[in-house]
DNA sequence: TTTAAAAAATGAACCGGTTCAAAATTCTCG
DNA sequence: CGAGAATTTTGAACCGGTTCATTTTTTAAA
């Protein structure tokens, strides 16, 4: 009842199909499609009759194929576990729909091979760009230097150099105004729990707070503990804080990222320490978990709205003129979100 | 230097270009690349060098336009904020590239209309199925009859009933789990934060509270407080704290999902009230924070990983032989996981 | 050395759209 | 009514691969 028996073919009903049915040409057919307008309102009329009557749908993948560009975006991030990339994928998959494309979401976990894998497949469909969050953080050699067919790219959250486009927070910047903060408070032993030694992103962090201390007239060796964690997960920052409450306890912790910073939460609380009251808690990334944490988070804010909007923004005009573009790297600056894991007075909401 | 000036073509290199190359024919390109075993070891060797030499990467959207089944699934959730749909998409992305294909992530917003947008744009793509979050909660008339093109689509989280492939979890078992654990502990006035009215699944679990109190002989007019909010995060919990405070306090509050549970939570330290000494706390979904959140959070587990693969192998499997296709309901069980907010004997990990 | 069989290479046609020069139709106006 | 202009419609060629019946080359057997 619902499907007319006339409607015989396997195949979805291909714009010969309509043309035939509607007795036009397939040019004709196209032309209904694309320009309406030059199209006779008689002839159109019958035209989409047969396309409904048929429920044609035109192949997207043949139009690219004679030249129309891909609507079609890769996105490439080390690891969808983490809350940052994940606000991140929403973001810019909200940018990118609204711009009339899709993502494609792919997660590289880290892994180079991996990555380099999924440029290839992203290459092979013809993506009209890429926006990518690089596992290789190898400063010294570009590993992104060549790209199987050319293929445009926006790094994210990372600066490339003058070979690529990139947008990027200023993480050193970051790190200075977190310790700023604290050291305003008056806190003058400040633990660092500074993530996996290697990871790019948290060495600028730790970075910053180093110089905030040095700028201060202080001597981070003896005002600063650093300590390092071995992954970016809230068990990380737990035994990290029992790291930490072995030897002298610090009064205050800046850790780069928010996850650590839960981690480290429960590790004081556990250890009979509230917050803000016996030690300051500042987390990096605000998160949306952080405003509504049991004490919300004081946390370095990465303009993740602006991140993923400005990508998407400079991948689809990066990718539209073939000639004459020249790199662009936009660096963000962060922001200090204070809230009671650090000062009691903040408001309760924000 | 890197780039041979011979390579003057401004488009990417074609499957002619490197038959020219070669000096081969286009079929013997085709046939080393996809049937290296039947072209001859010294002609293979030729052609490779040519591939490398173009930097050739063989057009996907030419191959599916020739037959080849494309390797793209959609995927269409309603909410990717939420914890737990990032959590499926994560192991769906998994899933799914380990069987070789790659995801497009779209988001509906929870709104109909742009659901169909999102799917005619898939069938225009002719992506090779789409796992679908529905946003329409219609039972009663199928809002999925007809799908543009005949999409294959493998519905998540929601059964759709005999007409379509499904994958969900069994709600009212999961309300019968929690209420059934909190009775054992002896609770005998106990709070629903049931989440919106007309959510399917938030009814669901409600109306398997219900059906453990009755099963135990009680009144759930007596020994039920049921409470709406109006939306599924932190914030809407905390309303609902407030809001069961105002009354007669309950003893033990269970929440349609851990979002709302980790508000409650903290709406009732705001009130000077401990759990789980004062009150007991039950969350749902069981994601990554209720194991880490400061009182680590009894829940009632979905089996999102398992959701996610069975998922992409029923659609890849539904997507595969096009005929003799009957469709298949899955319903998973829910699993108790219980924790220090209902039970403090609780191990401190799981 | 011939010949038949096996292996390798060929290239035109096709997938499903778009394009555009050329042809057909309709409209304008003297 | 007819010429010229404007509007519509046409359909073959093309995009970049794959396919497969056919031709060419190589190998094995007689």
């Amino acid at each position: 009842m619902s499907t007319p028996d006339t409607a015989t073919s396997k195949s979805p009903a291909g714009i010969r199909d309509v043309a035939a049915l509607a007795q036009v040409s397939t040019g004709t057919v196209s032309n209904t499609i694309n320009r309406p307008d030059t199209v006779h309102p008689r002839t159109r009329a019958a035209v989409e009759k047969a396309i409904a009557e048929l429920g044609f749908v035109p192949n997207q993948q043949a139009r690219v194929l004679t030249g129309a560009s891909s609507n079609v975006i890769g996105l490439v991030v080390l690891d969808i576990e983490s809350p940052f990339y994940m606000e991140a994928a929403h973001v810019i998959e909200r940018t990118v729909r609204e711009s009339g494309h899709v993502v494609m979401l792919c997660n590289s976990e880290g892994d180079t091979t991996r990555e380099s894998g999924l440029l290839a497949m992203l290459a092979a469909q013809r993506v009209r760009g890429v926006l990518l969050a690089p596992a290789s953080l190898d400063e010294d050699s570009d590993p992104y230097k060549d790209l199987p067919g050319d293929l445009p790219v926006v790094l994210i959250d990372y600066n490339g150099g003058p070979e690529h486009c990139s947008i990027s927070v200023d993480n050193v910047a970051g790190g200075r105004l977190a310790i700023e903060h604290l050291l305003q408070l008056g806190h003058t032993r400040i633990a660092v729990v500074g993530g996996p030694t290697g990871l790019r992103q948290f060495a600028d962090r730790a970075q910053g707070a180093r110089e905030a201390i040095i700028a201060a007239g202080m001597d981070p060796e003896v005002s600063l503990i650093e300590v390092s964690t071995s992954g970016i997960g809230i068990q990380d920052g737990r035994r990290a804080a029992e790291l930490l409450l072995e030897g002298d306890s610090p009064d205050a912790v800046f850790c780069g990222n928010d996850m650590l910073a839960f981690g480290v939460y429960r590790g004081l609380i556990d250890a009979g320490l509230s917050v803000p009251e016996d030690v300051a808690l500042v987390g990096y990334d605000d998160i949306d978990f952080a405003r509504d944490w049991v004490v919300p988070l004081t946390s370095v804010r990465q303009p993740i709205d602006e991140l993923g909007t400005r990508a998407a923004r400079l991948l689809i005009e990066h990718s539209a003129r073939e000639d004459s573009h020249t790199h662009r790297q936009e660096v963000l600056p962060p922001e200090l979100v204070v809230r009671r894991s650090t000062d009691l007075r903040a408001p309760a909401q924000h």
